[in-house]
DNA sequence: GACCAGGTATTGC
DNA sequence: GCAATACATGGT
């Protein structure tokens, strides 16, 4: 990978490697990163709004001191660190189906998201579909962030939802999860759960701590942990990668997938609700 | 109107 | 323990 800084706001990525923004963003994991033309996405991350263009091989991104912050945050987000290509290649050696899962949307990476917005964002997840999910969050941020440029809105942090009630959480249209983002938000800026000590601790340890919290079951916890926390032996099953261990790993579950089960389960996941006739 | 959506808490047996 | 059911909301 090549970097080259054009100015403070502006940086150019060359030679990049098994990454692909669009099957990046549109796979299910994050939600605040939107299309706007066919070369173009802009997201809102860690307070920051980054507009990312593609041109032939190059990836433009813009955006308040990326150059500056290129190796401190994007770097990371990423997760442009980790050698994906050796990845796959051990992931392909498991199992056929996952070698083809691996192949249809190659440039995938597991972004390393903020804890608290990946664990809120999967609170709303549940029992509820991708384009509402969104709408949630969006209007989760316009309500209770800060305007960070005219019209883009930070994620509101923990403590700043842990003030609020659910008269207040109305406006979003939640539902039925208005009181498990009230839970999560009270456990997290009370510290009475600390990301810090979920990272490093025991996976069994931490799945268990992160499901003390209302409306956080296996589930938000294991996407919580891969997505937030890059615990890339976490391993999300919903009802798709339900739907695909039955019809291409019948009987197997995460252990067959090695250290890196939540990459192959991203895989899996987008495969299958991409082609949905393959699994139903 | 019934059914579904990257599930979970509660209830009934 | 384990299977059924309710849960807000919005789109087919």
């Amino acid at each position: 990978m090549i970097f080259k800084i054009i100015n403070d706001n502006q940086i150019i990525l060359e030679d990049v490697h098994d990454f692909d923004l669009e099957q990046t963003f549109n796979c299910g994991q994050c939600f605040r990163w939107n299309k706007i033309t066919e070369n173009l996405f802009v997201g809102v991350v860690f307070e920051r709004v980054v507009r990312i263009s593609i041109e032939k091989n190059k990836i433009i991104f813009t955006g308040r001191d990326v150059a500056h912050e290129f190796d401190l945050i994007w770097r990371d987000y990423f997760d442009l660190n980790i050698n994906y290509y050796k990845i796959k290649k051990n992931l392909s050696l498991i199992d056929p189906t996952l070698k083809i899962a691996c192949k249809y949307a190659p440039g995938i990476r597991i972004l390393k998201q903020d804890f608290w917005e990946t664990l809120c964002s999967f609170i709303i997840s549940q029992n509820n579909n991708i384009p509402r999910i969104k709408c949630i969050i969006e209007r989760l941020c316009v309500n209770f962030g800060q305007e960070i440029e005219p019209n883009f809105f930070s994620f509101p942090s923990s403590s700043v939802i842990a003030k609020l009630n659910q008269a207040d959480l109305a406006p979003i249209k939640c539902g039925f999860r208005d009181s498990y983002i009230l839970d999560a938000a009270q456990k997290i800026s009370s510290r009475e759960i600390c990301p810090k000590k979920l990272k490093s601790e025991d996976i069994n340890t931490a799945r268990a701590e992160l499901m003390k919290i209302k409306g956080v079951g296996p589930k938000v916890a294991e996407c919580t942990l891969l997505y937030g926390l890059h615990r890339l032996e976490a391993f999300p099953v919903d009802v798709w990668m339900k739907r695909a261990l039955d019809a291409f790993f019948p009987g197997k579950n995460a252990s067959y997938f090695g250290p890196y089960a939540g990459i192959a389960q991203q895989y899996i996941f987008h495969y299958s609700r991409m082609n949905p006739t393959l699994v139903k």
